[in-house]
RNA sequence: GGGCGUAUAGCUCAGUGGUAGAGCACUACGUUGACAUCGUAGGGGUCACAAGUUCGAACCUUGUUACGCCCA
């Protein structure tokens, strides 16, 4: 039965994957004939994904480098997983009990939430995996990961406790990037800058008891442009609603303009007049003297900037917000905590603990929300007439990546690696060369990151993620508890480890438990001893299990201890960065696991090289000493045809699968691998998955015509051809030349060039001309020739099956099963190795004059409107013995690609010929009834000026010495020839213009 | 403001010092014994601009302009 005109690509690719699943092509070394490995990590995907192209070509790269390499007998795995994605999935799920009806998460309880993740993951969490299957990836699926899975738990828990007891990661008190929609800290990687159009507010802070001073303004040269008396200072500011937490107004030190007042008080005019604050104007280089007044009012805990002024000027800072960045509606009212505050402001001595306590929101603004607050202090500062003016300016806002919402910065108690200790090692990998990253300016951004990095923040006040490992609980001093200040820190991987090392702090007179979540605290940073001091002394909080235990059976005569953990999570890149070694079960590794770390190549996109490459190198370097990876390739975004980013919102997002449905997995895969140029970005168009969904159908009927001409009937695979026909030899060579290309490309990570090879000789070499050419010898009565030629057609088609495999799996494959009997799958097919060795440079001369030939005679008659059907007779002027033997081994080919009938021998072109120079002789083409004279005048005179012009600068070149002198030889050699030929066709196009010139 | 890039055919992009390329799109012709998801032929570029290095520059250097991304 013939094959189908096309590739059924719906109805095969999901018989093929399971066809290789089934034979377990995909294992870790599976069709391994050598010893080294091959490892490639999958950037896990969150577990609440779905493939978008982004993950399409990425993964297309990851496959192609996989079964590449499985091809060539390497002991190759490619790790899939998912990643547990903290905020994406908590948010997922309560979207999802929402939509339910269900209780709400404070409702149900941390206990019950989890669960109720688990529960959605095991549903849900599996849905990339089919996805990224049916884009072909040959990832092998037994071993899949998570990042929540109990032995990459207990993988992160070590690092975590190893990390602290060197004093890696520590906790502190800083001003941290906060999400008030998510209600957690978030790193800084995970803010994003956007400019909007927002205001500048100028305001007057009134100076203490009605002083005044003489403001003087001057230009460049020192000439007065304005003096006048003020009571007052300029403050410009977007964010009015901060002015309450306000602890000083700063200026630079060189600032004439404000000298006078440095070190004197001012008022911040809003709040309730009675009890107005009072802060000083200090000193310090932050502000800009030429922006705005110069005059900068300083919020230690609202500002970044702010804060480090704050700091070091000893300046307290007034935390004003909750964690869902509203006006805070606790402690003590407003007009006690502003008494308290201007006593500092005069000189009162302030512990940190305290400053925290002290809500500074005026009782009329407390509990709005922030931009609500700002709305209501404008109004009333506009109304008490101390407002300048408000300018319409673009400001940066920090978004939260996550939830959209403003970044609220909020000082509060967090777990901070101490990165900056981490970098050394991590930097040092890529600057001596064990670790390469592509393309190169990826290493720059790489460097820069890491000599300017700041303190990252791991916890997050998060429910689902991996539970950081401390446990806290009173301090001893002097041999007494301290239940009130200073708290005792307890980091152990277990929970029995942790008793282990809280008993033998403590001493055999307590009696001491674990709870597992500290409770949370109303208000970022409060989440301290208290707490703890309130559960524990409740006998009852300890568990059942607990009591009754052996050995506590005196419980009621000890003191108890209940140590509370911090319900605080690590962020979720924290534990990605673990990524290599957790998947392979570090720290048991085994022979099994081991040998495949450090992997091989990272393929990954630009975006998160600080996020994950970076934090990999620097957490595996400290755990292990050795890098995760050798090579990180780094690719862009992927955009729509017009070059924007992709997103839901603008509406412009193509869903691969989509793409796979219309057009097959193949062709989306091609069209990645095409584009993937080494630092190029990704714009994709249907029309480019058209095409190649085009070049696979032609792959296909190239195979049809194999089969229909009997190439299949006696074919044996894998033995080489060896034929005699010039033909066949010259295929084989380019077969062989493609496959060092391809090659030369993969292991360059030009992915691109690996694609256009094969689409170049696919396509351009073997259907255009080799399959052409093939039809006379098929149709041969000469079983010899017929035999060869149906020997060598075969075996280039398998090389094209195995060449294209990587990039094209399924087409390939089913090929691969629709004809021969094989022994083994094209999956594992045996990689091939010839090259230079299989190019014959007779054959390859002689094809390449045979195929100008029937160029030059095809153009010819194109332009001189031969109808293409039409054969036509041709006449041999003058030949060379090389020309005449390629016309004799080729002539069938010749005339039936050319349309030519006949050649006859003659002495000269007749008059009104068409003349055809090629290498080493001159044909005629004797139209003289059917050609219009002029157009073959301005034919000639076409070819003869692109000739002259390219003449022209190839003398100009050798005439002149110092190019001779000075460039290679090979060039100058070449130059020359060059001229050689181009002289001799000129000669050609010159006698026939002449002959034409006796007609006309 | 700092950092990293980019500018080549209508579009998307290759091209690491030696005759400017590919795919798509476009134009004309054509159903010739695999393929119209096809074939044949063709048009189309001051390689952003300027200066420099060089025998020679799309490529190296410097500057300018425009745009993109990242970080403040």
């Amino acid at each position: 039965m013939p094959m189908e005109k096309t590739f059924n690509a719906a109805e095969a690719e999901n018989r093929l994957y399971q066809a290789w699943e089934n034979a377990g092509a995909f294992k870790a070394g599976a069709n391994k004939s050598r010893d080294e490995t091959f490892t490639i990590m999958i950037p896990p995907p969150n577990v609440t994904g779905a493939l978008h192209v982004g993950h399409a070509f990425n993964n297309t790269l990851q496959d192609i480098l996989t079964r590449w390499h499985r091809m060539q007998g390497f002991d190759t795995l490619w790790q899939p997983g998912q990643d547990h994605a903290g905020i994406a999935t908590q948010l997922q799920v309560e979207k999802m009990l929402a939509a339910q009806g269900n209780e709400t998460r404070a409702e149900m309880g941390r206990e019950a939430f989890i669960e109720k993740v688990w529960e959605w993951k095991e549903k849900y969490g599996s849905t990339i995996i089919n996805q990224l299957k049916r884009l072909g990836a040959s990832c092998d699926w037994d071993r899949n990961a998570f990042t929540m899975d109990e032995q990459f738990h207990d993988a992160v828990l070590k690092v975590f406790v190893d990390l602290y007891n060197k004093g890696l990661i520590y906790r502190g008190k800083r001003l941290v990037n906060w999400d008030p929609h998510f209600e957690t800290a978030i790193s800084d990687l995970e803010v994003e800058n956007i400019e909007i159009d927002g205001h500048m507010w100028h305001f007057k802070y009134p100076l203490a008891g009605g002083a005044t001073y003489e403001y003087v303004e001057k230009d460049e040269d020192g000439n007065v442009t304005l003096s006048e008396t003020r009571d007052y200072i300029s403050i410009a500011t977007t964010r009015p609603e901060t002015m309450l937490g306000d602890g000083a107004v700063a200026v630079h030190p060189d600032d004439e303009r404000y000298a006078p007042i440095v070190g004197k008080l001012c008022e911040i005019p809003v709040g309730p007049k009675e009890h107005r604050r009072l802060i000083p104007i200090i000193t310090d280089t932050y502000p800009v003297m030429d922006f705005g007044s110069g005059a900068v009012k300083i919020t230690g805990a609202h500002d970044l900037n702010d804060y480090g002024v704050a700091k070091r000027n000893n300046i307290p800072m007034y935390r004003l917000m909750d964690t869902k960045a509203h006006m805070r509606d606790d402690g003590a009212p407003y007009a006690e905590t502003a008494a308290r505050a201007r006593a500092i402001s005069e000189g009162a001595d302030w512990a940190e603990a305290e400053i925290d306590g002290l809500n500074l929101v005026p009782d009329t603004y407390r509990g709005m929300d922030r931009f609500e607050a700002r709305k209501a202090v404008i109004a009333d500062i506009d109304a008490e007439g101390l407002m300048i003016e408000v300018e319409d300016k673009k400001i940066m806002q920090p978004f939260c990546d996550r939830s959209k919402v403003v970044m609220e910065p909020m000082l509060t108690d967090q777990w901070y690696v101490d990165a900056a200790k981490l970098a050394g090692p991590a930097r040092d990998a890529v600057k001596d060369g064990r670790v390469k990253i592509m393309p190169e300016s990826g290493e720059k951004v790489y460097f820069h990151w890491m000599e300017n990095i700041e303190p990252w923040c791991i916890s997050r006040q998060l429910w689902w993620g991996h539970q950081i490992p401390v446990w806290y609980g009173p301090a001893l001093v002097n041999g007494e508890l301290d239940w009130s200040t200073k708290s005792k820190t307890f980091c152990a991987a277990t929970s029995t480890e942790a008793l282990q090392i809280a008993t033998s702090y403590y001493g055999p007179d307590y009696d001491i438990s674990l709870s597992d979540y500290l409770p949370n605290s109303d208000t970022p940073g409060q989440r301290d001893l208290a707490k703890i001091a309130e559960i524990a002394p409740v006998k009852d909080s300890v568990p059942e299990s607990v009591r009754t235990q052996p050995g506590h059976h005196h419980l009621s005569v000890q003191p108890s201890i209940i140590l509370g953990r911090d319900p605080d999570v690590l962020d979720t890149w924290f534990s990605s960065g673990l990524w290599p070694i957790g998947t392979l079960g570090w720290p048991n590794w085994t022979e099994e696991t081991e040998r495949y770390f450090p992997t091989s190549t990272l393929i990954t996109g630009q975006d998160i090289l600080f996020f994950w490459v970076a934090r990999m190198m620097m957490m595996q370097l400290e755990v292990t000493g050795k890098v995760p990876f050798d090579t990180v390739y780094l690719h862009q975004l992927v955009r729509d045809e017009k070059g924007v980013k992709m997103s839901k919102t603008l509406g412009n997002v193509i869903d691969p699968l989509d793409m796979i449905d219309e057009y097959g997995a193949d062709a989306v895969r091609f069209t990645m691998t095409s584009m993937a140029a080494i630092g190029g970005s990704l714009k994709l168009s249907m029309e480019r998955v058209k095409g190649y969904r085009n070049f696979g159908t032609k792959l296909w009927n190239a195979a049809r015509f194999a089969e229909m001409n009997g190439v299949f009937e006696a074919y044996q695979p894998g033995q080489m051809p060896a034929p005699d026909a010039t033909l066949n030899k010259w295929i084989i060579g380019e077969v062989a030349k493609t496959r060092q290309e391809v090659d030369d490309a993969l292991k360059a990570y030009r992915f691109n060039d690996a694609a256009n090879a094969l689409y170049g000789f696919v396509w351009g070499k073997f259907c255009d001309w080799y399959v052409e050419f093939s039809k006379p010898l098929l149709f041969s009565d000469d079983e010899a020739v017929l035999a060869e030629t149906r020997a060598t057609m075969g075996w280039v088609l398998d090389q094209c099956l195995i060449l294209l495999h990587p990039i094209m799996p399924f087409i390939t494959e089913e090929l691969w099963g629709t004809y021969g009997k094989r022994a083994k799958m094209l999956v594992h097919a045996d990689w091939p190795t010839y090259g230079a060795e299989l190019v014959d440079p007779a054959a390859d001369r002689e094809m390449n004059w045979v195929i100008a030939l029937i160029d030059d005679i095809r153009s010819a008659r194109a332009q001189m409107h031969v109808p293409a059907g039409l054969k036509i007779p041709m006449l041999q002027v003058e030949l060379d013995d090389a020309g005449r033997k390629a016309w004799d081994n080729n002539e069938a080919l010749i005339k039936r690609l050319a349309r030519v009938d006949s050649l006859s021998v003659v002495d000269a072109a007749p008059k009104g010929a068409v003349t055809i120079p090629i290498q080493g002789g001159l044909f005629a083409l004797p139209l003289a009834d059917i050609i219009d004279i002029g157009e073959e005048k301005q034919r000639l005179e076409k070819s003869m000026e692109k000739l002259n012009k390219e003449l022209g600068a190839l003398r100009g070149r050798l005439n002149n010495p110092k190019f001779v002198a000075s460039a290679p030889e090979k060039v100058v050699a070449d130059s020359r020839e060059q001229v050689a030929i181009k002289e001799d066709e000129l000669g050609k196009l010159n006698a026939a213009l002449a002959r034409l010139a006796e007609l006309g």
